[in-house]
DNA sequence: GATGAGTTTCCGGATGATGGAACTTAAAAA
DNA sequence: TTTTTAAGTTCCATCATCCGGAAACTCATC
């Protein structure tokens, strides 16, 4: 299972109709409730009872048993002051626990690999550490030639595809600090080597989405990368897809780099990320 | 695993009797999916159907529909390599809408990232929940020592930096209940255990502004907290910084405390708090 | 004190949840 | 391999439980 695509990911009608699910062996009352923390979590400022009623198409009595058996737990809290139901400590509490389970390279292996086999190029995942990247997973191609990347290993941030991408959502005075801490390398000769250059490319990758990295960090080898976020729109990790020059052409950047946004889209959804609001693929 | 017994967890029968609630009004199955919840989120790698099912004291078929209509909406999903169930991303996502509806976090956030820069040690905001801590938000220092704690994690008011910085806030009506109902359980040789020392402990925080923990939460660990305040001058939340025994040493912990306070009136002037008369940084 | 919008409780009816049993699948033992 | 055992999943008749209309209530506002 979890095969399918699920990209839009809500698909709630927008006419208030009665969350009714198709599927058999269903609990009604629990989907309705479901239904109407999810509106909740939406919500920006809570629900009066009737507004609630209204959105998810429940009768406000049916609302309001259900809201007092989840206030009964505390997954909901009545405002009194602003008389409006919100959701509770408990909804956060249980929420959290979400954290123990996941585990970035476990939940990002799956879309790795489906990224690998549609692009045909080795996909790499890798976090920002000290100043430089460090490669949690790999997913190689079949391909004879290919980049070796290793778990483990690190390079610098100025000169890779993830490395760039991060850098273009961090704040300006850690790429600042990071600049003066470990400078700007030259490895060939298209590596960015002055702090101008890379503000114009960072400028750039926060637009595309994207970072692409023309054979930046050794001859020959070209690279995409997108960025995985956290749920408070920080930077948490970077995909990349990477193969020699002569497979990713100029025409095929684009398309390419496209299906690693929606790779690291993807991954953010499931870890539970917020994509930031200055992303090409923010919903507002 | 989940032999051991839940020390609190609440009057949950012996016998395994479904959770049934006394108050009128209530949808059962959703009490009885909220148990479930409740139950995967206090779990440690989740829990099998049938040893979930006899947990929450329901029959296998059932406790599988409640988890099949979870699953839909992904507030649970199953673990297909371990077998097992666990908290799903939704609950993740709705739990931390729960942070909205305080804009307390994202005041806070920066002045906690500061502070963990300035310090170099963890930042942890949390508020008073039912005789106990929850933790909101976390700034992680980027040493390889540090605290773990989960946002969405409790403690002990009694042993832990902000649950005493709190309770020296709190009516001496509402601490002896706290202690009436919770009790002053001890976890170290450190640990706080009888009334009398809480209260010459609530004294100093006090006169200080804030409170420390010597070790009382756990062996190695200090940290250093104080309160943030609302309008009506009551305790909002705590702001702690916690470190090793090593790095937190005893002269500098003024040092630390008073820049910990410093934080807290931060984020209190931030939310349109008043400091309490008796604080020692009151205005008049 | 009257009005009305919004909330809460009540109650009879039928829908939808329940759990035992049957069935399927997977793991362990022979 | 086959058999045994256990766990997970689906089915279905029964009736407990949930539903929603309507009535009672609360609390602002006029």
């Amino acid at each position: 299972m979890a095969d399918v695509v699920m990209l839009d990911e809500g698909p709630r009608d927008a006419k208030a109709k009665p969350v009714k699910k198709d599927r058999t062996g269903q609990v009604q009352s629990l989907s309705r409730a479901l239904s109407i923390l999810n509106t909740l979590a939406e919500s920006d400022g809570g629900f009066s009872l009737s507004d609630l009623a209204l959105t998810v198409g429940l009768a406000p009595s049916t609302t309001h048993r259900l809201l007092t058996t989840l206030q009964n737990e505390r997954y909901v809290a009545f405002d009194a002051e602003r008389r409006v139901w919100n959701v509770g400590v408990q909804a956060f509490q249980t929420g959290n626990a979400f954290l123990k389970t996941r585990d970035l390279v476990s939940l990002a292996r799956p879309v790795m690999r489906r990224l690998m086999e549609t692009s045909g190029e080795t996909v790499n995942l890798g976090i920002f550490d000290h100043g430089e990247v460090i490669y949690l997973a790999q997913v190689e191609c079949l391909k004879l030639m290919r980049a070796i990347t290793r778990p483990g290993g690190r390079v610098p941030m100025h000169c890779s595809g993830i490395g760039k991408a991060l850098l273009a959502w961090i704040s300006d005075r850690e790429v600042n600090s990071i600049l003066h801490a470990r400078g700007l390398q030259r490895i060939t000769s298209t590596t960015i080597d002055t702090p101008a250059k890379l503000r114009e490319d960072m400028e750039k990758i926060r637009v595309r989405g994207f970072s692409f990295d023309d054979e930046e960090n050794g001859i020959g080898l070209r690279c995409v990368a997108s960025v995985v976020f956290d749920e408070n729109s920080m930077p948490l990790a970077g995909i990349s897809l990477s193969g020699p020059t002569a497979r990713l052409k100029d025409d095929s950047i684009q398309i390419l780099g496209a299906s690693v946004v929606e790779a690291a889209v993807r991954i953010t959804q499931a870890m539970g990320g917020r994509i930031p609001k200055d992303h090409p693929l923010a919903l507002n």
